[in-house]
DNA sequence: CGAAATTCGTTCGTATGCAAATGATATCCG
DNA sequence: CGGATATCATTTGCATACGAACGAATTTCG
């Protein structure tokens, strides 16, 4: 019946966690309406690493094959990326950014600069600091 | 074409919390494989606040009326919940746990505080306790 | 060499997550 | 009272996310 110790949910990490990566996610779509985080994740570690295939393109940003195959097949639909077999290795699907893609990164890259400043905004340096070092700790 | 800033994805708050949700959820399934965490949330709130309409469980466990609908159903579907239609107001349906969801929640709150655990792993208490407070700030 | 194991990409199924539109009901307020 | 608003739940459409299974190609290793 209840020897229990209470449970909140709002103290477990994993919703708090949530609750952050929703805001988060609202203050993105509010200032880059036309890409997702996702979307725009991979645009701007294509534009950082140059082509790759697309599981290791994957592999950059965290996303699994199957995720990372729909998030390129979107970007491709809409011209901002390219896909090119492999030479050697005729398994591997080469991705690259189009002209347009290269545009929209840079285009979009003040942008993300000013999401990132607004989701740390209730934080001061250091605590924002300490934030990043210790959710790196936790991935 | 460069008087650019570098931009490290790995830097970018977005996508560190990303990555630390992914974690969280990785341990969580490990350890409860019946339900998603979502759907224990659910049932976790209902244990600790009793009966309620969907979409005032959904405020308290901040999910927008699509998302609960959802998660309730499935829950329905596998009897840990029932639906009822609400008395002076036909507008609502209220969701109260059956004596398998009890049971279920019972049973699954050791494990789900042993998750907690296991993702604050890598840090200490103090640590622990800042990473909760600056990420309650940001949300 | 050649079989076994691995990698790459794809597909399917399931489960969030949110915006927007809709119908039914309740509440507010002139 | 009664129209304007607001709330509750539902539905549709789109976009992650991941496990599992699969075929094709490559690598490893006996």
């Amino acid at each position: 019946m209840s020897g229990d110790r209470p449970y909140h949910l709002e103290d477990q990490i994993g919703f708090v966690l949530r609750k952050a990566s929703q805001r988060h996610i609202a203050i993105f779509a509010r200032h880059i309406g036309e890409l997702t985080p996702p979307q725009f994740a991979a645009l701007a570690k294509l534009a950082e690493v140059g082509a790759t295939s697309q599981n290791q393109l994957g592999a950059l940003i965290a996303m699994d094959a199957a995720t990372i195959k729909g998030v390129i097949d979107r970007l491709k639909a809409r011209g901002l990326v390219d896909l090119t077999k492999h030479d050697e290795d005729k398994r591997r699907l080469v991705v690259s950014l189009t002209a347009t893609g290269q545009e929209a990164v840079e285009r979009l890259l003040p942008l993300a600069r000013h999401i990132t400043e607004q989701t740390s905004a209730p934080l001061n340096e250091r605590e924002m600091a300490t934030l990043m070092r210790l959710l790196a700790k936790i991935s």
